[in-house]
RNA sequence: CGGGGCGUAGCGUAGCCCGGUCAUCGCGCCACAUUUGGGAUGUGGAGGUCGCAAGUUCGAAUCUUGCCGCCCCGACCA
């Protein structure tokens, strides 16, 4: 069978491509760098984007939805925002086809070129501002906080499955304020919200901090973000959020009356997230054997596998397990019985492993006998036999221990790989062996992180949130520094 | 866009160097039987313009040329 898949120790991003396939979570499309993401992959960002969802309106923010096709103009009113997409955008230049006069296939009119091209989104500041130019015009219609699930097209050279798709699904959250400082809180407070999200619900440890000016979004004034930590040592930007100073505003021609009447441009800020999320979730906890997914967000969180011969026998468990099956449910547990006959119980234990499903129950006749089940939790493999009574109440208990004990796991592997270097030798080596963050001083200049990204491929994951003082020397440059910061290499 | 590699059944592949029952094997699929507590076994079966086109030849998956597509490394990348 070619459902083996590659040990993590031998090609750790063979074993990612592998599991993502194989554990149905997507697939390769016919559009080149695209993918198909597959009804399970489905069910797990929608559990994500759900839970975000709320998280975001519990902070005061409305959904509302902008187009995909970007007049060519808009993109290149913000000098720095075109520079940093030009690249990468996809361009629809004409709007009609026609059979092809000497035969053969279809081909694009010529006569139906567009006066101005439209640009598929690659992110929407462009178009939002331009409509919130209408929205605002006095400091009674600030804030504006709207937040867009979207798909978004970024014509990236390579490509790998929900790490960096061609087209990804994401949402991003624009706001509009009267003031700097609201912006800022705003920036902050989305930023919290990401790390909220990813440590207590994908149980994936964050660390919260700044970039560096070279890693900084196209048009903001600041970006944070908050970087998490794959089990081969490479650092994932997980979520970002800029602040954007008044430079959208100015672009846009945005503009408020405040309460003296004064004009000023408004305050931005913007904030995303994506499917990429799936791909952080599947390289921080998964092993071997397939998925490891935190139960908050699994889309089967429990799964009851019968093993029975015969009618007769499959009678008898169905009708022990059905009123277990109800008290699951009144918990609110999502739970899938599978007595599908066409496959055997070492299939199917072999399937949800891969699924990553939290916790799997086996119960055969023998153990009606006994009152009891086969209770096996995914992250440690451990099996016990448990009694039937109560078993609802025993299984949520062993699903909350899961949760926190898969982010202990991704935490410590996360603490333990976050180490300081104080030569250029010891900074190499460190990124050579071990991985992870690499603490060291920067002199703060750009000129020395480009050469300390070229000669080591490590760049400044972030400065982190009250980053200590501290006096040293540049890892390359010697040059006095102020404190250290995180480097990487990075996805 | 530079360097390397590949295209044979739904997937993964052998054969190619040295043209001639070569279209191989595994998984998957279908049927039946026996099975069912860790990815079952047996028997039988279906499924292919060997990426496309032209050429060489009595004969091409195999040799030649052109085209198309894909993958990897680099460059690129929030």
């Amino acid at each position: 069978m070619s459902k083996e898949i590659t040990s993590r120790e031998q090609d750790y991003s063979q074993w990612y491509n592998d599991l993502v396939i194989k554990a149905g979570l997507a697939d390769y499309s016919a559009v080149r760098g695209c993918m198909v993401i597959k009804p399970y992959g489905f069910a797990l960002w929608e559990n994500m984007r759900d839970q975000l969802d709320k998280m975001f309106k519990a902070t005061g923010h409305q959904n509302a939805y902008f187009p995909l096709f970007i007049p060519k103009s808009f993109l290149s009113k913000e000098a720095a925002h075109v520079d940093g997409f030009a690249k990468e955008c996809a361009v629809v230049t004409h709007y009609r086809l026609k059979n092809d006069p000497n035969g053969g296939g279809i081909i694009v009119d010529p006569d139906a070129k567009l006066e101005e091209e439209l640009i598929v989104r690659p992110t929407s500041e462009t178009i939002i501002w331009n409509t919130y130019k209408t929205w605002i015009q006095s400091y009674r219609d600030l804030p504006v906080l709207v937040n867009q699930w979207a798909n978004v097209v970024r014509w990236e050279m390579r490509t790998r499955l929900f790490l960096r798709t061609t087209e990804f699904l994401w949402q991003e959250g624009h706001t509009a304020h009267a003031t700097a400082q609201e912006a800022i809180d705003e920036t902050m407070k989305m930023l919290g919200v990401y790390a909220e999200f990813a440590e207590e619900w994908m149980a994936l440890p964050v660390v919260k901090g700044v970039k560096s000016v070279n890693e900084r979004f196209a048009g903001a004034v600041d970006t944070y973000c908050i970087e998490a930590l794959m089990q081969d040592g490479k650092a994932l930007q997980s979520g970002t959020s800029h602040f954007l100073g008044q430079n959208f505003a100015k672009a846009f021609d945005v503009k408020f009356s405040d309460k003296e009447n004064k004009l000023d441009y408004v305050w931005a800020t913007s904030w995303g997230v994506s499917t990429r999320l799936i791909g952080a979730l599947v390289m921080a906890h998964s092993d071997d054997d397939g998925l490891i997914l935190p139960p908050k967000i699994a889309p089967i969180q429990v799964v009851i596998v019968p093993i029975f011969k015969g009618e007769d026998q499959k009678k008898l468990i169905d009708e022990k397990i059905d009123p277990i099956i109800q008290d699951f449910k009144a918990l609110g547990i999502s739970v899938k019985y599978d007595d599908d006959d066409s496959r055997r119980p070492g299939w199917k234990f072999a399937e949800y492993e891969l699924k990553g499903v939290p916790v799997r129950i086996a119960i055969g006749v023998r153990d009606l006998e006994n009152n009891v089940a086969e209770v096996a939790r995914r992250d440690t493999k451990a099996k016990e036999s448990v009694s039937l009574d109560g078993l609802a109440n025993t299984v949520k208990v062993l699903l909350d221990d899961i949760q926190s004990s898969i982010y202990k796991k991704a935490k410590a592997y996360r603490d333990t790989h976050i180490t300081k270097a104080d030569t250029w030798d010891e900074f190499v080596k460190l990124l050579d062996e071990k991985g992870g963050f690499i603490s060291a001083h920067w002199d703060g200049t750009a000129e020395s992180e480009e050469k300390i990204k070229e000669l080591s491929k490590a760049t400044i994951r972030c400065i982190p949130l009250n980053n200590p003082k501290e006096e040293g020397k540049d890892i390359l440059t010697g040059n006095p520094s102020s404190e250290r910061v995180l480097f990487g290499r990075a996805y």
